[in-house]
DNA sequence: GATGAATGAGATTTCATTCAT
DNA sequence: TATGAATGAAATCTCATTCAT
């Protein structure tokens, strides 16, 4: 059985010229692969993305494509990686946001890296939300990912509204919710997110979650006046 | 080949109670069926959801899944086309959304409303979204549904702040992605969602989307900071 | 387990006069199914007939089919029984046929029947010859109902062209061929065998099978020039 | 889906010696799944025909089949295909057939090249015939390569008896009809046809279709005795 | 007598993965 | 390194037959 060497360290460097030519032409080929990879689950999802596919459009055999993978899901796994990489630095980016006009204009650039990402990874991000390969170590990745930017907005939301923890915790996570999902939406439907959009978006997101809360009137109960999802 | 039942108009009810008996036999095994069916995909997605597992849940014989349905996706679009109904009514009871007080605690009943139909039929409208069906006629049916609530939204945020329909328009986008998101995590992580939480994503909404807009400094240009997506 | 009384001899009246009106409603529908099951054999063969087809032409239940017959080979059976009778009518009314011109009336007369036969019994007689359902009793229902027309069409042959009794057999063998398959074409091909083409028909059969032989030349060895069949 | 390669125009045979014996590898397969194909259509015809004898018989797995051929109907095409070829060129060498002896014994060598394709394909004409297989252009392969005899045997007869062009029409039918299930029940009970067999339907054959016409007396009219065919 | 719902064995087809070259 | 043929477990679907009413 040949051993995978997928998401190894990286072997010595051979001496020989020959040697590291190989190796060059292999990592052009993982490169294929990945790429293909990306493209195929962005076009059908995981369950519908058939390895026929990948090595179809990385124009590899059968093969090849398992000796720089362990299986499909271990290319979903090398993808997540990057993606959770690019997650991260996203995370960390995130700097105060004011509540006055300079804050919205943080959002706005913010949110423009954001949906940046999103156009490429939209298919892992949906994998990992909708936990859809069951794997453990990948939904942690995923989670962690997810983990670290919550955090972050969280925080901010916390220094604009301060004495709110919890919450400004169910605000991050809807803002969240909304920001991924409108990405998606955009990406899915081959949408451009003009200015103007980003504008838009950056106000509601600025106004709605970052906002002090005005003075309240008295709320009476809300009562739902319609009954759905039948037993 | 025997002519599949699903989806068809229901038969006018016989007259005897010896046949009617009968038909009513039937019906409870297609009602188990399609319960079998919703369960199954939520916990799974469509592609992996096997008719095995459905027919187990329900407790009937291989065979007789496809006595009521013609295939795997039939029994979807069956589940779908129920969806779509509540949708539509939700759609239809949405009302006047006012500036004021009022405004939000008639978002807040609403998206308790909402956030219902999205308990039962989380499965369903994931796949409308993301397409995961190859079936043009169930995604029209899905988009159909959609476009009836973004519709409502577009015409609620439309009275709100009159003058900017396109914006308006983007809005409803974002808020319909925001909670439509929401909800599936929450149910997605088996949360609950109690008044509190209810209040805050009322409020997010209500200031977010509906508020008119206050006087805006000069915004400087957004410039990202970030280079994500490698080709 | 309802006893299926297909093929049984018939039991004793009832006296009821309820009995008897059921007993005649029986009879309807086995008839009934017999028919349908005619033309399901004739459209689609025995092995593409499904039962489902049948009960659906005889717009009767599924169970009422097993009510009259074991098993969907005993539908054909009952059919073929049918037939057999035909057939053998058919081989004791062939008659003498001259060598001279009132011979080929007796053969044109005859092909007649035959041809009316088989516009009703294709399906059957094609399933006898090639012996598409695996069962013994059939098969010799079958072999002994062509064995008498070949056994009468030999005797015929035999008396027109006495001394090659071999020969009339392999005669008989090639007559009985084209004749079956002829009437198979002109019956699935919806055609109409008109008066020329039976005299043309006769006249063939006449001169080829019965004539005496003219004196013949020296034949040179027959050397066939093509390959075919690929092992 | 991995893309059938079945029934492409070969590939160019790669130049690398290796190259080509991978290739020869898979046309060795392929191979062996046509003739297994042909034998287990011959045993069972069409429809009793399992794609899980075909693998037993050709000693590969079940995923292998699918490999060569989409289904089991493709499976079919390709071997008709190969069929139509071989009938084409029996319906290209026919020649002129005297109405003397040297006639006779044309005929003679055509019929035992008939005989031995008829050999080789019976199963394929067979279906052909009975339009077994819900294919239209399998069908019409048939009925192309059935359309290149009929139309030589026409052109044959009518110019042994020249000016009856109808009469040569129906004639060329009832002699294909009778050369070709009489090859089918000497294939199907496997019998041996023996050259004196093959001298008598060659005689047979040439008196009864070739022959010109002899004086006819008045033809009394054909009247049936017998009433067959119940409705 | 008749119905129609239910069954389950068996057939077809797919596709991730392995292996010889 | 790379290939492409082969595999087989697992999934989908069909249909003759049985059974409760």
């Amino acid at each position: 059985m040949p051993a995978p060497r997928a998401n190894l360290a990286p072997e010595p460097a051979p001496s020989s010229a020959q040697g590291r030519s190989l190796r060059r032409r292999g990592q052009r080929t993982q490169h294929r692969l990945l790429d293909a990879g990306l493209s195929v689950l962005a076009e059908h999802g995981y369950h519908a993305a058939r390895v026929d596919d990948v090595v179809r459009v990385a124009k590899v055999s059968h093969g090849t494509f398992y000796l720089y993978f362990a299986n499909k899901e271990d290319l979903f796994r090398s993808l997540a990686v990057r993606c959770a990489e690019d997650m991260a630095g996203l995370a960390a980016s995130l700097e105060f946001v004011d509540p006055g006009p300079e804050g919205r204009e943080t959002l706005r650039s913010w949110l423009a890296d954001f949906f940046a990402v999103h156009r490429g990874y939209s298919v892992i991000i949906r994998s990992w939300i909708e936990n859809q390969v069951g794997d453990r170590e990948l939904a942690r990745l995923g989670s962690r990912a997810f983990g670290k930017i919550t955090k972050a907005l969280v925080s901010r939301i916390d220094e604009a509204r301060p004495g709110h923890r919890h919450d400004a915790e169910l605000r991050a996570a809807a803002l969240l919710a909304m920001i991924e999902r409108f990405a998606y939406v955009v990406v899915s439907r081959g949408l451009e997110l003009d200015e103007a959009a980003l504008d838009t978006i950056a106000t509601v997101v600025h106004r709605g979650f970052f906002a002090a809360d005005p003075p309240v009137a008295d709320p009476p109960p809300a009562v739902s006046r319609l009954r759905f999802g039948r037993p």
